[in-house]
DNA sequence: AATGAATGAGTTTTCATTCAT
DNA sequence: GATGAATGAAAACTCATTCAT
């Protein structure tokens, strides 16, 4: 009756909860998936479940938030050095790659259930803000090398550029494209052309 | 025996449940708006709404079917004369305008439902197709004249700016941008910039 | 605008709609049938089923009467003249043919619903009451006239071959049993055997 | 980790709703009752209903089975023992008392429902050919040891004597006849005189 | 800490019936 | 007489959540 209390327990036990919902709704989408589902695919009971995140909407929240942290760790796996439109891409290539090896990614219910709750737009805000001050810091300190062209608004171009990537994570995701590595390859053509300072 | 049956009943009908439906999946999404809720919103039982479509889904799928039919029209509207940079400019005010005047936009509802229905997603596949070829098309007519640098690929070049205006639209949508004056501004400078042909 | 009211109108109404009705109830039963099926099988509007019929119950009502009396007829159409036997086989021959030559027939269902109804069942049993007291008055005569073993009880028998008739139909009907004509061929060899006179 | 799982719940449970769902069925047939009802009458709510049994169909299947097994437990309790009219009376006997302790049976419902479902008229067909099977051999034992008349043909007989059966039954089921003890008396004077070989 | 049976309000959908035309 | 659009209560079934064990 040695009662061993893991003090890891809880955080494993939510990594496992998260894993088997986020296949769940890899597969069917957010409101489609139902929490007997995710009970089975974590391999828990529904009790044991809610001895660890208090609703559904609950497991919606934490997924987004790891996804928004999977993306800030794509940027900063993509290193300081070397000049940005290289750092650009290699960040491009790895955020790219995760909507396909999963083949299904939850990109797009997470923006649909940012447009339509209050709390996960705020999530996903704060981490957009961060990700967009990244860039424009970094196309700034470009911009001071002569990397990249003075006459043009960081700020913008962060939001412009991260547009991009979005919307061809998107094409990704919903079958529009398939082909990632042509997705990456027409991002360094566009995020070239329109950052380089034109010779004259 | 002389009823005055309107013949043109039925598409009013139709077109009355769609707008109901719409508001309803504006503010909660396909799956979190119930069928209750959108008679309701349609001013109709729920007996009248089965008489002119077969199921929600079957509601969600013409839903999808006016939305991509909408962004033909914003191209066509966007008409033929002048320089390719201009055309695609004011495409793009048409378009990010409807996200917001609406307030709210059912986009990523759609991409969501597109990556969990094959049928949604054959649907906008084909849409997709459409504006590709369409904007390839013109990018290739200003290429001959001169008016965008030669060494672009046209289909590539359409898939990254469709991406880039997907991404807007999303930014729009789910709050993370609000100001669709500046996204028009963005775009039009990367466009500027990423078709135009180097001077050098 | 001559308003030609045919008198007969309502009587052809009642039976085009009782057609209908009886197709529908021998694929569905009654219960399963919808009454747009019923309208559509009749070639009538809603609304005009309603004017000759009150309800859904009303025209089961109605089928099961139609049901009874085209008993009666069969029972009526296997004359009077010869012997008891041979008219009893004619009317059972009658009979399991009308089951066979529909390929479904409703005699389950009447009787499912006579179990719930107790106004089909007053229906059914004034009918089976009449075929009951034909059939026994027949057996008296037979036995006045030595053709049947005068040690029979008439009622008795009379409950009893119905009831081996009643069982047979419902073997075709279920689909326990395709072959009518072996089926009239074990009821003659039954009658035969029961009713005749042992020769000692 | 140790709940009381009871392992015989699952049964338990099952017969509970099969008990409340017969019940409503005999009272108001399989189409007539609702879900509701039948939940309110097992005690238990839709949920749990659900849990046992994927739909009413399911149920009402589930209702045939159990149906189909007590008429082979009637005549296993008519045992094998004495001559064969004797058995197949206290069969008929034991067969009769269900269909009046019970107030209303589910016959009828039953063969009405095998008219139109394919499956149940398989579940129905594989325990009628089983009972035939058997009084088929019976007769033939009987006729071996000279109880019975050779020249009757044994599967015929088998048939034609459990149409009369069933007939009988239904009479009581549709309260055409309400005296068990009688239509006992008729089937013994029918199978006694049909099957016994004639003296002379 | 975990189980999984149970809940019951909620979901989508159907259908007998009515009534304005 | 007839139409068929409309009704809305009720059907079958689901599912996020709870709680006794």
């Amino acid at each position: 009756m040695a009662r061993t209390v893991d003090p890891l327990l809880g955080a494993r036990r939510r990594r496992q909860i998260l894993e088997g919902a986020m296949a769940c709704f890899k597969m069917h989408g957010f409101h489609q998936a139902s929490m007997h589902q995710i009970c089975a695919s974590a391999g828990m009971s529904p009790g044991a479940v809610y001895r660890y995140f208090r609703s559904k909407d609950d497991i919606i929240a934490a997924i987004v938030e790891a996804w928004t942290n999977s993306q800030m760790t794509a940027l900063e796996e993509a290193p300081g050095a070397g000049a940005l439109t290289g750092r650009l891409n290699r960040f491009v290539s790895r955020w790219l790659e995760r909507f396909t090896e999963h083949g299904q990614s939850l990109a797009a219910d997470i923006l649909a259930e940012a447009a339509h709750s209050p709390s996960i737009a705020r999530s996903l805000a704060r981490a957009d803000a961060h990700r967009l001050k990244l860039l424009a810091t970094a196309i700034r300190a470009a911009q001071a090398l002569g990397e990249v062209d003075t006459s043009i608004n960081a700020n913008d171009a962060a939001q412009v550029l991260f547009s991009a990537i979005d919307g061809m994570s998107l094409r990704l995701v919903t079958g529009l494209d398939t082909d990632a590595r042509a997705a990456r390859r027409q991002f360094r053509e566009l995020a070239r052309r329109y950052l380089l300072a034109p010779a004259c």
